[in-house]
DNA sequence: AAAGTTATCAACCGCTGCCTC
DNA sequence: AGAGGCAGCGGTTGATAACTT
């Protein structure tokens, strides 16, 4: 990506210049020599013993995303990958981090680009528009995103760590009530192969037993919806259309789903 | 071929939690 | 105990590439 251009050099307080924008080789070999001696550690010395004019933020983001090695860069997320990632998220909310750490090779960057670029996709899909990057929005973002249903309790079948207060918003598996979550399990979203839906047979099927997630725990179990919950007529109309071949011409229709 | 749209990627920003003093 | 620094995380932005009209 050439952007050297457009480099963008901004000054602290002390006029000490903090460089920002695309990094140049010599700068990743300075980065690289400096783990090698040190490990991935004491970002913030590379700047103060001069070696870079880059903050220690923007060294470790450098190292992590672009510079680590068995990095699977520029290779596109297979459909194994996708469906774990989506399992995942189901299971512990836009934690990025830790959902990159059952893909090898991948960042907590990749995955997350690779959500957003999803959701924006999906968003066209059901003809509503990709979240608004109004800053007034940002706090009821999720609540313009896509469609709602009210979710039941969720049952995970392992012993979770606590939860902190502010990752449980979307963490289906800490449901404790009849939480509103974000996305209902679409098939597309469970399927990524059925987003290329001229050649997707729709054929779902949702047993537990044929979820391909295959992560480092082996013990590690995903939430299912309960059949019998008793959901919203509307989305209980959305959800059963989902099974239906046509289903996404409803989309072609101006249908509304909000 | 040009213009418009969408996808992808890299990097920054702000916030939070942890650690040290 | 609490202040300050640092690392890490998630959200967001902006540039470019790729695709479509």
């Amino acid at each position: 990506m050439l952007m050297e251009g457009k480099r963008r050099i901004v000054y602290d307080e002390e006029m000490e210049e903090i460089k920002k924008g695309p990094w140049k080789a010599e700068e990743d070999q300075v980065l690289i020599n400096h783990v090698r001696k040190h490990g991935p550690r004491d970002w913030s010395s590379i700047r103060s013993k001069g070696l870079l004019q880059r903050t220690g933020k923007s060294c470790r983001l450098r190292w992590v995303n672009k510079l680590r090695p068995h990095l699977k860069s520029g290779v596109k997320f297979s459909a194994e990958e996708e469906r774990t990632v989506i399992d995942l998220q189901a299971q512990f909310g836009n934690k990025w981090a830790k959902i990159a750490t059952y893909l090898s090779g991948r960042t907590d960057n990749d995955v997350k680009n690779f959500w957003s670029s999803r959701q924006k996709r999906l968003a066209r899909i059901l003809h509503t528009s990709a979240p608004s990057s109004s800053k007034s929005h940002q706090n009821t973002k999720d609540h313009d995103d896509i469609s709602f249903v009210k979710a039941p309790k969720f049952i995970s079948s392992t012993e979770e760590e606590p939860v902190r207060k502010s990752e449980s918003c979307s963490s289906s598996s800490h449901i404790t009530d009849f939480e509103t979550i974000k996305m209902v399990p679409l098939p597309e979203l469970v399927y990524p192969s059925m987003l290329d839906y001229e050649n997707a047979p729709f054929q779902i099927d949702s047993t537990p037993e044929k979820q391909p997630f295959v992560g480092p725990h082996s013990h590690l179990s995903f939430p299912q919806l309960q059949p019998d919950f008793p959901l919203p007529l509307e989305s209980q109309d959305f959800i059963t259309r989902l099974g239906d071949p046509n289903f996404l011409d409803v989309f072609g229709n101006s249908v509304d789903l909000r």
